[in-house]
DNA sequence: TATTGTTATACTCTATAACTATA
DNA sequence: TATAGTTATAGAGTATAACAATA
């Protein structure tokens, strides 16, 4: 028989910890094959809808510090699927944008997640994964306001 | 203005990864003054309820790997929490049960994370707070079935 | 043969300090 | 002075292979 999980159970955190995992898990099979991760593809999705943004304004919109940034998008440079090109308006700054080869993957790549969100809705019912969208979204706010 | 995060707001796994984060980073904040990581605190809790239960049992119902739960039910044996007694049934096993100061401990623990589910409730709302259980462990329940 | 606990090891993720070149 | 990007580095967390003792 399993062990009991005590008040483990009624923890938010360790059902959020447990869930987020699964689903990690889920989709990661589906970008495995691709050599992509969830936090490459979240970046590639940033970068396709603000072409152009600076690459520490990316790492900051997904809570990557900009120091651990660095190495991540240096492979997906090295890939072919991102661009970096000096700013013309702030000489520091690099402007990212995908390459068509990087477009079309990202559009590969949204085809498997979304075929892995049909899932995740077919296994909860779609009116149960809807109303989880709301109180995630509260709940990520709690740190930085 | 920020950046557009695009088809991600939309994706389970994405809010579930940002709120676990903020939750998980409200916990440990209550938790640093102690030394005690929301792992540490599941591996106490779990003992707990099921005192006598085997190593690897514990770790098993976690999803901590044996090999990795070596290092981690050493340090909270080291700090006199977790007592590990050979089973008498079974010369390969080590019963784990928690030590006097282990019990004292973990109850602190359960009030400070007491703490953090209402203010979490709190934040959300009590009925929205009760419907995310069930939809998470659906969730949690994916990949191993 | 299979399982419990262990060591060794490697790879990813995350965190901090310090630097440069620009602003 | 502050910010963008970088390097170096250290600490977690997680993964696999291999082993001894026991079932």
């Amino acid at each position: 028989m399993a062990l009991d999980l005590g008040p483990l159970d009624g923890h938010i955190g360790y059902l959020l910890r447990r869930a987020q995992l699964a689903v990690f898990a889920d989709i990661m099979t589906g970008f495995a094959s691709h050599g992509i991760s969830p936090a490459d593809y979240s970046v590639l999705t940033v970068i396709a809808g603000n072409p152009g943004a600076g690459q520490s304004q990316v790492a900051e919109r997904l809570g990557i510090q900009k120091t651990n940034f660095v190495p991540q998008i240096r492979r997906m440079e090295e890939r072919g699927l991102v661009a970096r090109t000096p700013s013309p308006t702030d000489r520091r700054s690099m402007s990212l944008t995908l390459t068509p080869e990087g477009e079309v993957l990202l559009a590969e790549l949204h085809r498997t997640a979304q075929a892995h969100v049909d899932r995740m809705r077919a296994h909860l019912g779609p009116e149960a994964y809807e109303a989880l969208r709301e109180p995630l979204m509260r709940l990520a706010a709690i740190g930085p306001g």
